[in-house]
DNA sequence: CATGAATGAGGCTTCATTCAT
DNA sequence: CATGAATGAAGCCTCATTCAT
């Protein structure tokens, strides 16, 4: 699974070797850090080994840049599979892919990313459009289809597919932040995350079961 | 109508007249829209009516008079009394505190204003334990006893309430966010915001209330 | 007779004071001395007595000012009326024309513009259509005119008069060239700036003037 | 075919084999569409189909490939021996030195080499110099003499040979840059280049000759 | 000979901040 | 109190030039 994700216009040039790379890890960086605004192409050249001039040989701008960065963070988001063993049930898939969820966007490498995805995205019509086919269109589907199935069995509740998806990742989006350092709930980064997305999940669990339902299985 | 939020240490110099909160006011609508980099202290005085100049006469900078808006925004927050008739029973005033919230941070005005807290606030450390202070120590500190008298009532399940009070606030903040025009999912925009704060309710309600408990009314 | 050249869209502001002017003065100098591209905003504030930033309260960018000097100059070359006693030939309007533009374009101030209308004004299309608009179809006009008069009397040979205006002009462009410092023909430099002029118009009418006409007045 | 220009001073050197052509060629080229400034050795490499680095190979700095652009082109222009019959008398002769000059310099590929010439060439003393001593001192050396002979003979008149020359070539030059693409006067453009320097012709002699003159042969 | 990745000085432009009026 | 012209530091970007391969 290679995940090109911008593969109908890949503007950003691709030189072979391993330049680019240095340059989107160390742009990730100090973009997660400062913001678009506040990096300074200097600081990422720096932190990359290269001089400033140097980013101009695989980007056009700044903006192509940050573009590149947006580009192979939800590269990497695609790739995470959330493979595993069929799920037993409805409950079981939705839990299994919210702690996918979970672990994908609790890497420390993202930890000041959803500030840039927040800020900064909103003024990039294009790479907004393309986040949403790309992660919503797939990510919100694949949710969308587990609560959907437990509806129409009967293990959920009855709820609006759609609008589930939305609660349950609202849930993970936002603890995500939270537990990040300088978010504006400090108090989350003490918490032990295996404890949190436990109870995320079981909070969203309970939301979503339907009480009166009994497995078929037994 | 008190509310001098940061009293302790006021920096920013609050001389009496309308000049200062003309200024705040338009700086609110640039900030929301333009975020706090892309703000022109130009576009905010021409709004505000006045010469860039006086802006200093009011604010010793534009940092400052970003915290000036956080504190009247934040002080707004806090005069929101959520007063009424007593509550019946706890999911009842939960209901009634989370449509509060709501009516409060889905005031057009406050449109792009999450996109600044989150992007902002933790440059300013200052601001963010008041902000802390302010309204989570108040705010979310009602929810907690709500919550935490449902849970030692029994109509609420046995979870931790400080954490409910969190998933309680991730859906709402997250979806006020998701409403506001450029926000990552543009599809909320043409969602009646009534149905989806009904809906909203409805999924936290579900994950709180105890299956097993009956009302002690009845 | 007020010449406000451009006053169908005049792009570049005119605010009130002196300070627009001092700035095209300073960047008629210096675009003169180094061309386009070589000149530099600090030496044009340099010399203008402002800092760097004070040009852009005036104008968007170098190549505004640019425009904004390109049309000063062409305003001024507009306002030279070549006003004096009715002629009493052709010759005698031609000589006075050709005579008055050259007391004009041999103005010090103008001694490298040559180079830069040459080299630099291809590159704005805006500029070089105005350029026609406005010194070709009037003051071309005019000679046309002249000489168009001077050939239905028999005065002029036969020849076709919008390429004769072509020619007096070359002379006298050229000329002009080659009088300023730094030009291709230094020698000229050295050379009687009025005896020059009476040598083209003698060159000029010697062409034109058709040899076996009398004057009807004779 | 020797013309080795500058052979005095060749401070670019000139290595045996194609290359060094090639890229004087494609430099031409771009120095014509572009000027100076705007050319780029990117550009300039692409189209001699060489990379970047290697034009360093060959030519010290962009100015020397410059300058060894200029000097091929005006070997180029020595090398045009305007041979033929002889003519039957300066009259003659001076019409076929114009044309010579007029089909030379009227080249697709000097189109915009004019505007190099008169931007750029002033920037560089050495060239200027040796143009002037190269193509002043041999070109317009012919013409002179030819006019000389005329007013000797009595078939001109009596003018300065020297100033003669100086008009005779400022209405071939001025109109050959006239009839480039992106001149100020683009009308040219579609003129029939023929005509043009018919009527150049006529209009010179006619300005040259003495009418009370009759051919000896005569 | 040739490459092309890398450099870094230098230019245009922005805009928060100052200050004389 | 208020103005708005002026400042100048700082950032993005360009591109001639270098050099290891």
């Amino acid at each position: 699974m290679s995940a090109e994700p911008i593969a109908h216009d890949p503007k950003w040039r691709r030189l072979p070797g391993e330049r680019p790379h240095q340059l989107i890890e160390a742009a990730l960086d100090v973009f997660s850090e400062r913001g678009f605004n506040a990096a300074k192409l200097d600081e990422i050249a720096r932190r990359a080994g290269v001089s400033k001039g140097t980013i101009y040989l695989y980007f056009d701008s700044k903006e192509e840049l940050f573009k590149a960065v947006v580009n192979d963070v939800i590269a990497a988001q695609l790739r995470e599979a959330h493979q595993g063993p069929t799920p037993k049930s409805e409950s079981e898939a939705l839990e299994r892919a919210m702690r996918a969820n979970w672990a994908f966007i609790t890497l420390p490498r993202f930890d000041g990313w959803f500030r840039i995805l927040i800020a900064e995205l909103p003024k990039h019509p294009e790479l907004l459009a393309f986040y949403n086919r790309a992660v919503i269109d797939r990510g919100w589907a694949k949710l969308e289809a587990i609560i959907a199935r437990g509806v129409a069995s009967g293990e959920f509740r009855r709820v609006e597919p759609r609008l589930a998806v939305g609660f349950a990742n609202s849930l993970v989006i936002m603890h995500r932040h939270w537990v990040s350092a300088n978010s504006i709930r400090p108090e989350y980064q003490s918490r032990d995350r295996q404890q949190l997305i436990d109870a995320i999940v079981d909070f969203a669990l309970a939301a979503l079961r339907n009480p009166a339902f009994h497995s078929p299985a037994q």
